[in-house]
DNA sequence: TTTGATACTTACTTTTCGTAACTAAATGTA
DNA sequence: TACATTTAGTTACGAAAAGTAAGTATCAAA
């Protein structure tokens, strides 16, 4: 499995975007910033793996994580610079998925 | 693990691009034309995977699959309108990754 | 002292993925 | 005719990633 590369940095870029649940996490943090909970509930995804993800997130600098020392603990992720200059990346998955994505039947089991 | 869905279509959208390997298929055929070996060569993904992502491509109806019966045999996959409807997705991973992502440092074994 | 809430973590199972070997079809070569 | 070659897969199997469910840490109110 040898790699021609057209440009390693964007390659890099979509590796991040492609990783399970990241731009949906990513979405969900466009309208403010949420707490673990919010997005816990938001999304079918499981608190393991969004715990994973946002580490991850945190460690690309996509995502900040702040702690609000109350009772029960706050935390609240938002999105860096970094990660609101993906905002025209998401607003143009909108667009075309506005245009070109039936939405999901669904199915009884 | 119940959902309150912003937008199932852009969700949707979303799961279909967040696939492994999805985006950067779709990144490869926006230059055009591409047979199965040389998708395969480009990228570090395997043969298996690849077919099935493919297959999976073509029944959103993202990606064509082109029979030429050669010999050997050659089959071209491209972009249908939806798929190519996807570009500006594309360029504004590629602008955000110009931007913001840094170029993968080799490590040594 | 117990309960309750949030934000995880751990243990275990299921699904997805990678590797490598194999198949199918069509032709070229000995 | 038999055998090799090439492309585009498929299959079998082990490894890695992800889902499920239960447990932990922290703090504070009851």
């Amino acid at each position: 499995m040898e790699q021609i590369t057209l440009c390693p940095r964007v390659e890099k870029g979509i590796q991040i975007l492609s990783k399970r649940w990241a731009i949906l996490v990513i979405y969900r943090l466009l309208s403010g910033p949420q707490r673990f909970c919010t997005i816990e509930a938001a999304l079918p995804i499981s608190g393991r793996l969004l715990s994973e993800r946002l580490k991850e997130l945190e460690q690309e600098g996509i995502v900040n994580r702040k702690v609000y020392p109350e009772t029960p603990v706050r935390i609240e992720y938002s999105l860096t610079e970094k990660g609101r200059a993906l905002e025209p990346v998401v607003r143009e998955i909108e667009s075309w998925s506005s245009a070109w994505v039936l939405p999901e039947e669904k199915v009884e089991a």
